[in-house]
Order: structure tokens, then sequence, then C-alpha cells
DNA sequence: GTCTATAGTAGGATAGAC
DNA sequence: GTCTATCCTACTATAGAC
């Protein structure tokens, strides 16, 4: 990787999170990068391979960051702590926000979508490793994939990132509301055997 | 409402959902909408300002749209089967889409948040009323706020909206684990007097 | 209210000097 | 590899004719 790669790179992320998928430009992440504006072009070839190529790097890096705090993991409230914390992070650093606008744009950009894919596939494959893990033997994993359910949270944590950038208290009740709701599963989890086992025989006359 | 207006506002609906908010433009706009380019800043003075009463009229119109089977809603899984619906007819339609797109934009655009959030607002507002309903009673509903759940349910929709963009079988198995989450809920919800207790008794021991 | 024309700006992309 | 200069396109917004 050269300085002038790197740079651009940086300077992608930085004026995704400054103008949004709608305001980046070569000029915009020449400017942000500090380099000149041509080396979009003679690096990358165009803006979307600069982009998916930013994009790639940043949700490798994040995802890498959290891998030890994940694996720690072993029960739907540690998990949950580990989503806070991913959560408090992304208001200063942003990483969600970025994976966040490249989604957006790649609706309507073709170009886009697989690298956009590809970075969130790094987030699924994560938690999917750990919902599988920490649901063993719960009545929540034996009747939901861990692989879907991985994908829910991660569309999930974005659309609630999205949605804290125009309502940041509601935002946070929300978040306090699935806490809740976490901690009712953990309850569920928990229960005596007598309600566990009229909890699987009712499960059971489910198809 | 001038004919005019109208087809500008549908035009702008049309262009979003073609473009995305980073391809969106007075001329986009106006092609989509047959019109002339300078007809936006006569009748809306700025994009912005047609593409907030656009994507508010849109949403208006959605939401009246499910009111009335949202009414009859009385358990979670008939909110569920509604969901379902409403998912269904987004892959055609697109309104959440025109949402999604506005809140990527409005992270970034300080003229785009409160429109967007208003917008949401309908959506919320009309979740709540009817989880209000259908939670009551329920351990979920006296555990977590409506409220908060109401706006977790909706960034949650919108989340996955955006994924099914870039990984439309991936988004079917997100649904679908959904979908079982709700079963296991309606599940709980069901117990028996005894599980009910023991769950109840486990419920008040925490804060 | 709607049109044409246009000013002024920003963007993608390339050629060619260094 | 990096820079300047440049072409062409597209954008917002307005002025003025109809």
């Amino acid at each position: 990787m050269t300085p002038t790669r790197q740079k651009l790179i940086d300077g992608a992320l930085a004026a995704i999170r400054e103008h949004g998928i709608a305001g980046v430009s070569a000029r915009t992440i020449a400017t942000a990068a500090g380099v000149n504006q041509a080396l979009v072009f003679y690096h990358f070839g165009t803006v979307d391979d600069l982009l998916a190529a930013a994009c790639e790097s940043a949700t490798a890096a994040s995802v890498a960051s959290y891998r030890s705090a994940l694996a720690g993991v072993t029960s739907l409230r540690e998990l949950l702590a580990v989503g806070r914390e991913l959560h408090e992070r992304e208001k200063a650093g942003g990483n969600v926000a970025i994976l966040a606008q490249m989604l957006a744009g790649a609706q309507t950009d073709p170009r886009l979508a697989p690298p956009t894919a590809a970075a969130l596939a790094l987030w699924t494959a994560e938690i999917e490793t750990v919902l599988r893990r920490v649901l063993t033997g719960s009545p929540f994993g034996t009747l939901a994939e861990p692989a879907g359910l991985a994908k829910a949270v991660s569309a999930a944590f974005v659309g609630l990132e999205l949605y804290e950038g125009v309502d940041e208290p509601g935002a946070t009740t929300a978040f306090e509301a699935l806490e809740q709701l976490a901690v009712l599963a953990e309850v569920v989890d928990d229960l005596g055997p007598v309600a566990r086992r009229a909890l699987r025989a009712r499960l059971r006359r489910i198809p």
C-alpha cells in the first residue's frame, strides 16, 4: 500500500462522513486527502472503485477491532454490551455510517452493490459466529437461523444509526427498548425447568 | 395542489427511486416529471424543499393506506403479517426506499433532516399505537416502552430494505429469522399460568 | 405559470509536462 | 508518480420573453 493510496482511502472515508454518498466526488476526496484530484483516477480508475476500496478497508479494520471482544461473548447480555460499546464509538468514529452511505448509494449504483455487500458480510459472518455460540441450546437458537439472525441484526443496526442522524433522543429510546427486550430474552433463556418444558412443548406444536 | 406541483412531487419520487439521493437533481426530477427544469425552483425554491414535500406526501399516503389494516391488528402474529405485506408491496412501490434515501441524505444535509424525521414520525406514531394495544398485559409490554420499540421497528425495517438492495436472498433469510423470533414471542406471550408466573417472578428481580 | 437562455460552479476524466 | 491544464458534461439558480 503506497502512502498516496492510503491517503486517498482515508480521504474517501472522511469525505463520505462529511458529505455523505450524495456529496462525495474526486475533488472532495482529494481535498480531504490533501492530494491532487487526478490521483484518484491514476490509483483507482474511478471514484466508485476508490469508495469500494475505502469501505472494505474501514469495515475490515472495524470488524477486526471487535474480534477479540466478540470472542469472549458467551451470553446475550454480553453481546448486547459489545453492541452498546460499538454504538458509542460510532458516534465519534462512524464506520457504520460509511456502510450506511454505501448501502444507500448501492441501491441505484450496481458498481457499489458488490463491495457494499462484501463489507456487510464481514460483519454478519462475525455476528453469526457469536450468535451460533450464544444461542446453542436456547429456545431462540433452535427456532431461528443464526445466519439470518446475524443479517437482521446488522441491517437493524445500520437502520438505527441512520435513524440517530435525524432524531438522536428518539434513537436513544429505541436502543433502550431493544435492551429491555434483550433482558426479557435472557430471562426466557434462563427459565426454570418447569417453565422451560412448557415452552418447548408449545414450540413443538409449531411447524 | 396545482397539477404541476403534483407532477414535480411525483417526478421527485420517481427520480429518488431511480437515481437515489446521490443522483437526484432539478434536471433528473424535471425529466421524470415531464416538465421544465426551471419549474422546480419556481414552485419549491430549492431541490431540497421539493424532496421534503415529496417525502412527506409519499409517507403520509403510504401510512394512510395501512391505517385500517393496522387498526385490525390484535396480536404480534397479525402485526407481522402486515409487515410482511408492506415488505412485499415495497419491492414494487418503494416508499420505504424513499425514506431510506432521505435518511442517508439527511445525515449530512441539515435541511433534509427535519422533514425526514417528520416523515418517519408518521410511521412510528402508527406503529406505537398498534404496539401499545398488542402488548398490553404481555411481558414484552411491561418491560419495553412501546414508543422506543416503535422507533426501533421502523429503523430496523429501513435497514432491512437497504440490505435487501445489495443481498436479496440474504434479506429473505433475515426476514425469516425475525418471523421465527416473532413466533417465539407469541409463544412466550401465550404461556400457561405456571410458566407465566415463573417468568413474572424472574422479571421482578430485574431493576 | 411556463418557457428559453444563460451565468456561474462543480464534477469526471484525460493529455502531457515534469 | 505527481502535477497543471483542459475538455466536456451536468448542476443550481436566475433573468426575461411569452
